[in-house]
DNA sequence: TCTCCTCCTCTATCAGTGATAGAGAAACCC
DNA sequence: GGGTTTCTCTATCACTGATAGAGGAGGAGA
């Protein structure tokens, strides 16, 4: 079982799935395959490659198969599947939108937007108006999983935490929030209704451009 | 000059701003403030919540003044200004972006959610509307700004960089950055392209809902 | 068969990180 | 003045990413 980078990316991904992204040192990696840490400098330059390989890996996961609409599909709601499937990426581990926000340069991210923007452009959309709806829709769904995979506060910081004084300076978030965990309600149906409000406006530019 | 939270935050911005979130470590702030390092651990309980400290600096440089819109200003327009500030006091310091997604609970941010979903809910719009816009507004404002204050790659990624490849696999994508460099456009008017998809779909979101 | 060379992994070590234990100074209260 | 609280100190821990450089294993060529 020769080491390989695809092995250690493979292995990393386990670690990552294990302990998160604090978890992924470079000797608990090196532990897992048998091998002592300084090895991993061999077939990787640092620690930030590590990184960006995971990320490619967990988008690939998820994008191994990339397709065009299909020629009856709104591009709207080809566009919104492929939001859905940027967050399933991210959400299927541990810190996955950190890892992806952290890592530079990843080519699956890269593979996305090509095929994203000539989509839109295919469907009549201006190559300027393309750019903006695509980057749009994906820094908005990194910025919401992002914010879905934070940690939730310990158990000593809710014990300092004043709910009732919050409650009463923020009656309206809490109220909405409260709102919102109505029974069937779930976190992919906040996503949704976010969603809904890109795509909405992306039709909107698209509608005023083209 | 004694030693508090306030004086140990605000030293803390000083060396975010010199080194970068990176740089921030309690053996060099606790230098800069002339004491050693295990003193700062009387006055916070961790690093987080000292990062969590300096987000709330941040935004509250920005965010001092916190007002609802005008009578006659259209809640588009004072959101679309909000936005604004928002990645305004992000871009103001290095990793800024990173500091406030890593923070936990800012209250400063719930502050700016509570005043922009009571003003939305105060121009009619249904509270579950007004916090799905308002969230979509906050959580695209973060990703972008992330996105922008990423790390640029260093001298020895571009060296093994085949660009020539890269443009022939995502045509459409290089020609769209490329066009983007036009000049007089900035990556401002990138941003307020972007928010321009997201406000206009609010915009429709709550006309459909109120 | 012997030698060289490249590939890959090793040991040893570095400087730096967040964090804790516990001593001790200073200031304030009774 | 004695006791207590408030704050800072020294010493140390376990752990991090990273580098230098030794050395083994295997194939290539003489």
């Amino acid at each position: 079982m020769a080491l390989d980078r695809q092995r250690i990316v493979a292995e990393a991904v386990a670690l990552l799935d294990a302990d998160g992204l604090d978890g992924v040192t470079t000797r608990k990696l090196a532990a897992r395959l048998g091998v002592q840490s300084p090895t991993l400098y061999w077939h990787l330059p640092n620690k930030a490659a590590l990184v960006t390989a995971i990320a490619d890996a967990i988008l690939d996961q998820e994008f191994g198969d990339m397709s065009p609409p299909e020629p009856d599909q709104h591009w709207q709601d080809w566009l919104t599947g492929l939001a859905e499937r940027l967050r399933r990426a991210l959400l299927a581990h541990p810190d996955g939108a950190r890892v992806v926000s952290t890592s530079q340069l990843s080519v699956t991210m890269a593979a996305i937007s090509e095929l994203a923007m000539s989509t839109l452009v295919a469907r009549g959309i201006p190559l300027r108006e393309a750019r903006v709806i695509v980057l749009t829709v994906e820094r908005f769904t990194v910025g919401h999983v992002l914010e879905e995979q934070a940690p939730r506060p310990d158990a000593e910081a809710l014990k300092n935490f004043d709910m009732a004084a919050f409650a009463e300076r923020h009656p309206t978030a809490v109220t909405a929030i409260a709102e919102y965990f109505q029974p069937g309600r779930t976190v992919d149906d906040l996503f949704r209704d976010c969603l809904e409000v890109v795509i909405e406006g992306a039709a909107v530019k698209a509608r005023a451009a083209s």
